[in-house]
DNA sequence: GGTTTGACTAAGCGCTTGCTTAGAATGCCG
DNA sequence: CGGCATTCTAAGCAAGCGCTTAGTCAAACC
């Protein structure tokens, strides 16, 4: 096995579940050529390689490459969406929820951001009924969020005009963090977070000046 | 030739200077081809097809693959870059030219969605020459909403925290489009720009209750 | 009218791809 | 100890890849 990054270091720990040995530092090694370099331009051969193992080394812990990504984006939207799920059990004040929603989300995308951007970027070369799979989780996420701004606009608390679109951009601010983060960016994930968290309440909360 | 795409067709119109023809269906055909299956999945035979040329036809007007990418990244930096000036010299108000630089930085993410996926998602695959030159024109548009925000803030206008973070997040909000738009949208790019610019300023203005 | 030029193609080269096969080592259970 | 399951590898196959070569053909130019 060749060096490990920082990021793998830390999913060694987080994906501790994945057993054999050999099949999570496959899944370790994936995640890190697929971020690096994408879904199809990483070989089979990269993969095994970052395992420690020859090329068929691959074929004995999964079926196809399509199969390592299909795990990693099942893993990272269960993550995703069980913190999620949290952040709106935590409070029943609407603004409350969307604070840690979005803080814990964020920090999520930032801390693990070589996973989120195979997560967020390489869904579309899943096989369809994966991606079909993978589609119903987001849209629950997605509904998630609606949820929130339609309870708080009925309370008065929010000022949302459209809640569908809002919810969307309240996601893709979370999401974008894939594209640019990097461990050596102004903040670290948390403070990001906390930024972000109070963007997401700027941008819904009632009460503004004329 | 293939039938066209409502994108293909407007592409046609947008890039008519790009001569001689086949050389411009070369850069369609192109732009369809990664922004639906992504740079590397993409085969020189698939563009040579979408732009009903032999395999070897693309190298009578294209010196690679790569080339192709870099030709449709610079046209759409320079395209968005233009757009972005455009709003800072509409008016000497700091609001004003935040609002018109997210409404039109957004509709034309919209419009352009298929180009702007490419754009934004394909980047990392350009050789490291070409890639240093669009990273200079993206610190530069990056550098120009910051420049907003500075001036809004010093003259009491806008309270943002942190200018950096948060023109990330205002450009976030725009380049995410190209994730999720399609034109059976809920919004059409006009409406999705007046409303992302709604946002937009909400997450920057002063005067907000306590 | 002969020649040059630009746009194009048929054929294919050398290489890499995802994945398979056949078999070797290792550890576990009776 | 013998038998069996698990984990792994060396070797390689068929297919597809980016790109090149050698040459055709029509229009432009002298």
């Amino acid at each position: 096995m060749t060096r490990m990054t920082a990021d793998a270091r830390e999913l060694e720990q987080a994906w501790q579940e994945v057993q054999p040995d050999a099949a999570r530092r496959l899944l370790i090694a994936a995640v890190e050529a697929f971020a690096a370099r994408g879904f199809h331009a990483t070989t089979t051969r990269d993969i095994a390689r970052g395992a420690g193992l020859s090329p068929a080394g691959v074929y004995v812990h999964y079926g196809s490459k399509e199969e390592l990504l299909y795990r990693i984006t099942l893993i990272g939207h269960q993550q995703t969406g069980r913190l999620m799920r949290a952040a709106t059990v935590g409070s029943s004040e609407p603004a409350e929820q969307l604070r840690s929603l979005v803080r814990d989300l964020t920090s999520w995308q930032a801390r693990f951001h070589t996973t989120a951007r195979v997560v967020e970027y390489e869904l579309h070369f899943l096989s369809e009924e994966h991606h079909t799979e993978i589609a119903a989780l987001r849209r629950e996420m997605q509904g998630l969020v609606e949820r929130i701004l339609e309870v708080g606009t009925a309370q008065g608390e929010f000022d949302v005009a459209d809640v569908p679109t809002t919810a969307l951009a309240l996601l893709s601010l979370s999401v974008d963090v894939v594209r640019w983060y990097h461990p050596s960016a102004r903040l670290n994930p948390e403070d990001l977070g906390r930024h972000y968290a109070d963007l997401a309440l700027r941008m819904v909360s009632a009460g503004r000046p004329a």
